[in-house]
DNA sequence: GTTTTCCCCCTTTTT
DNA sequence: GGGGGAAAAC
């Protein structure tokens, strides 16, 4: 495939079979000329559709390879389903696009580049908690108040400067405290560059800054990705807008899509105004509104309409249906919170009798305490339901307990690994020991590893003991799989057999196994010992397409595995699956084959949709929540909330109130949100009289219900339920793989040359073809791995 | 070193 | 109300 500077998409028949069935806007948007343009997508008008098109179209008329291609997103989810639609659309090998969230993105980057970047080559990434407890031990080390230095704001204050990308001499010093605050972010600086860790801000700011600092990398990425795609420009923060400003040259075609009226992340940083920046900034001449909505009938549509317009300061959008009017929005007012869950599971079983399928039917809320009412009523009427957003797989805390060993066999200076698991399961090292092992380390600026000589008595023996079982897992561990490294791990280090003994700990093993199996799935997913690993990083010639083979999968996540730029050197499997732990928390949804009702907050329901939503809590104080409802901007970024949730609904929408709600322990008295009469009647149908006042019996209504023994008291414990996650398929592809012919002459024993680390024994072969990697014992450099395809080895002997 | 108790918090959240 | 974390008691 070449450049080619065709302009008919009629010109190839095929490409015309991509744009088959679009409407005219979205064809407008997929067919763009190579400039910089603004797609404004209204909800359920086919965004995604469009995106995945315009890749597909690009690479099939020729306009672009598939290594100019950049698409970013913000979530894995989302970048999984664009490489899975453009996977069914194009017969493209989807790995060598740089298709990925901004984090993973980041990721792939600074390892092709770690040197310059200033890291060391297997740095691991620190997820929330991580952070959490890494800044915990800045505090305590610099024996501040951790009333005035709490923890938790401390990280926030960390996290929002970088992501104005401001290093601590650039943060503004107002006065003492956040003098101090600077000195903290200083001093937690330093401490990850210690260790050798970074944060989520911390991947986007080093890349930032490497692409700002480094003309020639800069030249060579803005030559490289001619069109870059940015999903949900709406949640874009400073600093990613300025990363997006690094990597798009003067001739990058660059497509921003979004929608200002879903920007619900204002809170967390996100800058609606770089919608407005970048139409200014990069001279946009090509504005398109997607507001055909093929998701809702037209009574819901109304509805969101009708309320979004109450907002100022809008790009100006209005969503347009060709379906009839459909159902009416139905509203309901309740006199308490439980007689509304009691409402609305009966609704809900009554929609399942009709035919309605459990998974398409939602109930969001704007705040998560307001799901437990609702699941325990649910719980005690037996319908199956699932809860999203608990704690996710890898933030599990035996789960957490087990990446700790591994990070520490990878990396022993990891401090935080290192405190997390050197007790646990216990093994006599105490508060007091720890902390005579903490100042020695910080007294010589080294890491607790290197310091338990420091510390005498029972509990450095036991320190010392500590860092031999490491070594010595370590050790058994060389050369195995990734599956055998962690069961090994999970033998020696007693977690298991801590959890063995532990009354709740048959669940925790079970997750403990299901780490195995998720190691097992990243490795043949992500390609070690099977097919597709080395990207080359620096191809930018046309690229060739691939036909996908039988068998393998259509697509998966962002590949961790980006070689060395100048060696070749690729991540060990252990350093890559602790980087993916880290990038994606994984699932946290519960029993996933099961057909349940899907309980959500509103946030976390965006970018989805279901035939059946109920919307419940409508009320003044809790949506619009009372920490925003103060100041206009927060209370636009509510009603924009609202709209998401509205807009998630195809066929039938409802929307609840209750007169009570036990908040906090404590009955509050609530009247119904603002939101409700922004509606238009005409779209409305209410389920109870208007205006039901107090005084109609509400109260005792709510007594009688609790009397009967189905209130909240006898609900307590009914709880989220959390089963274990769904199992994943068990590849057994890797040893297979490992027997495959490897087509490039090299055999296990085989004496090798690099250029870079000299003179070296073959010790592992995998792969085969372009992902052929191999496993080399060099003298002076160690053990590394390398992708054939880039490395230079010549056979010696 | 482990268990208990007390006290504080309580909007939304991905990476 | 109830969960989580840290101090206090065992």
């Amino acid at each position: 495939m070449v450049f080619s500077d065709s302009s008919e998409a009629s010109a190839r028949p095929d490409a015309q079979g991509l744009l088959r069935g679009l409407n005219p806007e979205q064809l407008a948007a997929v067919t763009l000329p190579d400039a910089p343009a603004l797609i404004l997508a209204g909800a359920g008008s086919g965004k995604t559709r469009v995106l995945t098109t315009r890749i597909a179209w690009l690479l099939q008329t020729g306009r672009v390879s598939p290594g100019g291609v950049m698409a970013v997103t913000f979530t894995n989810k989302a970048a999984k389903e664009m490489l899975t639609r453009l996977g069914a659309m194009l017969p493209v090998n989807v790995r060598g696009l740089w298709i990925g969230t901004f984090h993973g993105l980041c990721n792939r980057f600074l390892r092709a580049h770690w040197k310059a970047a200033g890291l060391p080559q297997s740095f691991q990434i620190l997820d929330s908690g991580d952070q959490l407890s890494a800044v915990k031990r800045v505090v305590k080390a610099m024996q501040l108040d951790e009333e005035r230095f709490v923890p938790k704001q401390v990280a926030w204050f960390i996290a929002d400067a970088k992501e104005n990308g401001q290093r601590p001499k650039d943060v503004p010093v107002r006065d003492g405290q956040t003098q101090t605050l600077v000195q903290v972010y200083q001093a937690y600086e330093d401490q990850c560059q210690r260790e050798g860790v970074v944060d989520f801000a911390e991947l986007m700011l080093r890349t930032y800054e490497l692409m700002r600092d480094d003309a020639l990398l800069r030249e060579h990425y803005r030559r490289r990705f001619r069109h870059i795609l940015v999903d949900e420009f709406q949640d874009t923060n400073r600093l990613q807008y300025a990363w997006l400003k690094m990597f798009a040259g003067p001739g990058a075609a660059v497509l921003a899509v979004g929608d200002d009226d879903q920007s619900i992340y204002a809170f967390r940083g996100a800058q609606v105004g770089n919608m407005a920046d970048f139409e200014r900034e990069f001279k946009v001449e090509h504005l398109i509104k997607l507001e055909t909505n093929y998701r809702s009938s037209g009574h819901i549509l109304d509805a969101a309409n009708a309320l979004i317009a109450h907002n100022s300061r809008r790009l100006g959008k209005t969503l347009r249906t060709e379906a009839g009017h459909g159902e009416p929005v139905r509203v309901q007012e309740n006199a308490s919170d439980f007689n509304e869950a009691q409402w609305l599971l009966e609704e809900a079983q009554q929609l399942h009798r009709q035919g309605l399928a459990r998974r398409e039917i939602a109930v969001l809320y704007r705040s998560n305490a307001q799901s437990r009412v609702i699941e325990s009523a649910l719980f005690n009427a037996g319908i199956p339901y699932r809860v999203y957003g608990g704690l996710r797989f890898f933030e599990r805390a035996e789960i957490k307990h087990a990446l700790a060993y591994l990070r520490l066999i990878e990396n022993c200076h990891d401090d935080t690994s290192y405190l997390r698991v050197v007790n646990f399961p216990t093994r006599g090292i105490g508060a007091r020991t720890l902390e005579q092992l903490q100042d020695a380390a910080r007294q010589s600026g080294r890491s607790l590893w290197q310091s338990v000589g420091a510390v005498g008595g029972k509990g450095g023996a036991n320190l010392i003991a500590f860092n031999a079982l490491v070594d010595s897992m370590r050790n058994a561990t060389l050369g195995l799989t990734l599956r055998e490294i962690i069961e090994h791990m999970l033998q020696r280090s007693g977690l298991v057999d801590f959890y063995r003994t532990e009354k709740e700990g048959a669940e925790r093993i079970e997750n403990l196994e299901e780490l195995v199996n998720a190691a097992e799935a990243f490795v043949t997913q992500e390609g070690f010992g099977k097919d597709a690993v080395a990207l080359p990083v620096d191809e930018h010639g046309p690229g060739q397409i691939a036909a996908p083979k039988p068998g393998e999968p259509e697509a998966v996540a962002a590949v961790d595995l980006t070689p060395d730029a100048e060696t070749g050197e690729i991540m060990s499997p252990l350093a890559a699956f602790l980087t993916h732990a880290a990038l994606e928390a994984g699932d946290n949804q519960a029993q996933a084959g099961q057909d349940a009702v899907q309980l959500m907050t509103v946030h976390s329901a965006k970018g989805l949709e279901f035939d059946a939503v109920f919307i419940t809590g409508l009320e003044e104080g809790l949506f619009p929540h009372e920490n925003s409802a103060a100041d206009a901007d927060g209370l636009e970024e509510e009603r924009r909330l609202m709209y998401v949730a509205i807009t998630r609904a195809r066929q039938r929408l409802y929307i609840s109130y209750s007169q009570t709600r036990m908040l906090h322990g404590q009955t509050r008295y609530n009247v119904k949100s603002r939101f409700l009469d922004e509606l238009p009647e005409e779209a409305l149908k209410w389920l109870t009289p208007r205006h039901q006042g107090f005084g109609s019996g509400f109260a005792r209504d709510y007594q009688q219900a609790w009397q009967r023994g189905s209130g909240l008291g006898s609900m307590v414990g009914a709880g989220r339920a959390v089963p274990a996650p769904p199992p994943v398929p068990l590849p057994r592809a890797m040893a297979e793989a490992q027997a495959k012919a490897a087509g490039h002459g090299l055999r296990v024993g085989q004496g090798v040359f690099h250029t870079k680390f000299g003179e070296g024994v073959i010790v592992t072969l995998e792969g085969a073809g372009d992902d052929a990697r191999a496993q080399v014992r060099f003298g002076r450099h160690g053990l590394k791995w390398l992708a054939l395809s880039v490395a230079k080895l010549t056979p010696v002997e």
